[in-house]
DNA sequence: TCTTGGTGAGAAAGCGCTTCCCGCGAAGCA
DNA sequence: TGCTTCGCGGGAAGCGCTTTCTCACCAAGA
């Protein structure tokens, strides 16, 4: 390993010229062979390029490329947390998909907020991506809103592709999630194996996700009979940590004959679980927990929890795809979502 | 929201040269006012420039200023995988510390693959990042392996930086986690609670990270009085699937008294919980499990997972920094880590 | 023998920027 | 007042590529 380390002294990386002198040919012939043009190269030119590369150990600066053919091979994603396993799984589908494409991925955290996510969309407009993928929405009522849609249209006009996940705010390639059918089938279900009183801790005010949930939730309950008090809807962040707060909100109101809590999202759901526990309560038996999105945690919390399954990664490989122009991939309409009814909801003899 | 949507009349995007002119100044002036050049700009010609670039909406082409300039603001991220918590907790610490510093995070998975690492690098380099972080150990029998380091070099040589994250193959710089020390200490810790037999899940054949805590587990072990036979310790893939499978495989061997089963990592020790469980045992009282790493989860499945906690993000942040040059980074050492103790390995009464 | 046409190498013109360098006018100094 | 310095716009060269366009060359048809 003696030809590894640090400092081997410096110099800057080959470039074509330095390729195409090694070789005793033209920059144009160089080009030509490194990459592939349609035009046709002499083939003991291009084995000379092709070996001169090899041993100055070209690599193509990509930047340049770019410059020179106007367009680059980049993907911009935009997500709100990428330690949230909701978003480092979307993450895991569009970099899978990307690299298929041969495409790289830049990502971004927007941290929850808009004026930053805001600015990222315009850092990020600068490395002229192919496309842009934003993930995770944000309060319908914000200031930022328009300046935000403004800008994504600026960067659709000069030949951008946007594709929103899970958002439905602008009119831009979206992929959709069924979260009010998945919230309602959850519903339904749970009426059906004997829940009649529920409550619910949903995200910030204006969460679009989290509202359409809520309203699905809803929605399946007073069509199967379930009911849900207005002040059993308890505003938490969308976080683990607020799953907790939520959770420990509504026991030390009482719990008042509540018998099953529906979390707007995994992380909070698993949140809140934490929450009955440590109040000394037996989750699952004592009140039952719900959450959605069936992140890869939540087989293995106890119990195990009932949630609403999103082929997360599929969202991911699906929003590249979209924004691709792939025809299947806007033909297939919202991303199904499945019930999954496990421990945290045992059947409840009524 | 009329003014957003699909489509609305495409154009290539205002080139430097478009806000000059619109300015009435030339390209020099741009580009000086435009960014943060030594030389003053009278603030008039300033002002113009900048309602100019407003005006038509003007985002500067990085890769041109990149080519132009000779550098780019870019940082490469290699991990093995996106969704587990581990790696996507670092790179939200290297997207965070980024963010700070105004660089934009390319980010790649290898998928545990040496032979797809080693094409990723080729591929990022093309893009001249200023740093590379590669996080995730490999196989240290891996014919790639000289190759690999080979590319690291010439990236370097070429005035990158390397940064790995607890992986001590090469001689680049290096963020070192304390993960013989952290295991021994657990060890320790275990053995003064009660334990006296143990069994390990390791990782697969030569995993660097995997190797290195199950050395530190068996120090411990040894001089604190714990045994460990040799046919305990079970290799399986380092995820949660392979924790579950190595778990299950130990069970049935009969368990053959082992009172305690520390898993190389978190998620493996997830898995492992879930295989307990599953084999109608309770863990805890009839296997008590210990994991490494203190990822997000852990706090939140039952019993609690007792782990040495690994500063993930601040590993993320500190490599970028270190990738930077910051002194403070270099001289702080191996990051510490610290055993904390939970539910999943009940004190124990000898 | 001359023309025609096809083939493919190489010169050169960009791509969107940065920055060196020139030159002009104002300020400083004696 | 005459000279040098300084400050700052702008022209133009260049960054590392791609791609058009030119043109030399050769084979085939008349």
């Amino acid at each position: 390993m003696t030809e590894t380390g640090i400092g081997t002294g410096r110099s800057t990386p080959a470039t074509l010229h330095d390729v195409a002198r090694e070789a005793g040919v033209s920059l144009a012939t160089a080009s030509r062979s490194l990459n592939g043009s349609t035009r046709k190269v002499n083939d003991e030119y291009r084995q000379r390029v092709l070996a001169a590369a090899a041993r100055l150990d070209y690599s193509p600066n990509l930047s340049a490329q770019a410059v020179a053919r106007g367009t680059t091979t980049t993907v911009a994603l935009l997500v709100a947390d990428i330690a949230d396993p909701y978003f480092s799984s979307i993450a895991a589908g569009v970099v899978a998909e990307a690299d298929q494409e041969r495409l790289i991925v830049t990502m971004a955290a927007t941290e929850r907020d808009p004026e930053r996510e805001l600015e990222l969309v315009r850092t990020l407009r600068g490395q002229r991506p192919r496309v842009m993928i934003l993930a995770g929405s944000r309060p319908t009522s914000d200031p930022t809103e328009g300046a935000l849609g403004e800008e994504l249209a600026a960067y659709e006009r000069s030949g951008g592709r946007v594709v929103l996940i899970s958002r439905n705010e602008f009119d831009f390639r979206t992929v959709i999630v069924e979260n009010t059918a998945g919230a309602d089938a959850l519903a339904r279900e749970l009426v059906g194996i004997g829940y009649r009183r529920f409550a619910v801790i949903t995200g910030g005010e204006g969460l679009r996700t989290a509202a359409d949930r809520v309203d699905g939730f809803r929605a399946g309950l007073a069509a199967a009979g379930g009911t849900l008090d207005d002040e059993h809807v308890v505003r938490a962040a969308f976080t683990r940590d607020g799953g907790y707060d939520g959770m420990r909100q509504l026991i030390e109101s009482g719990l008042d004959g509540i018998e099953l809590v529906f979390a707007a999202n995994d992380v909070m759901a698993v949140g809140a679980l934490s929450a009955v526990r440590d109040a000394g309560l037996v989750p699952g038996t004592d009140v039952a927990v719900a959450g959605f999105d069936d992140i890869p945690t939540v087989r293995d919390v106890t119990p195990a929890l009932t949630t609403v399954r999103v082929p997360l990664e599929e969202l991911g490989r699906r929003a590249l795809r979209l924004a691709l122009g792939d025809e299947s991939a806007s033909s297939e309409g919202a991303v199904r979502t499945e019930v999954v009814l496990r421990a945290s909801t045992p059947a409840r003899i009524a």
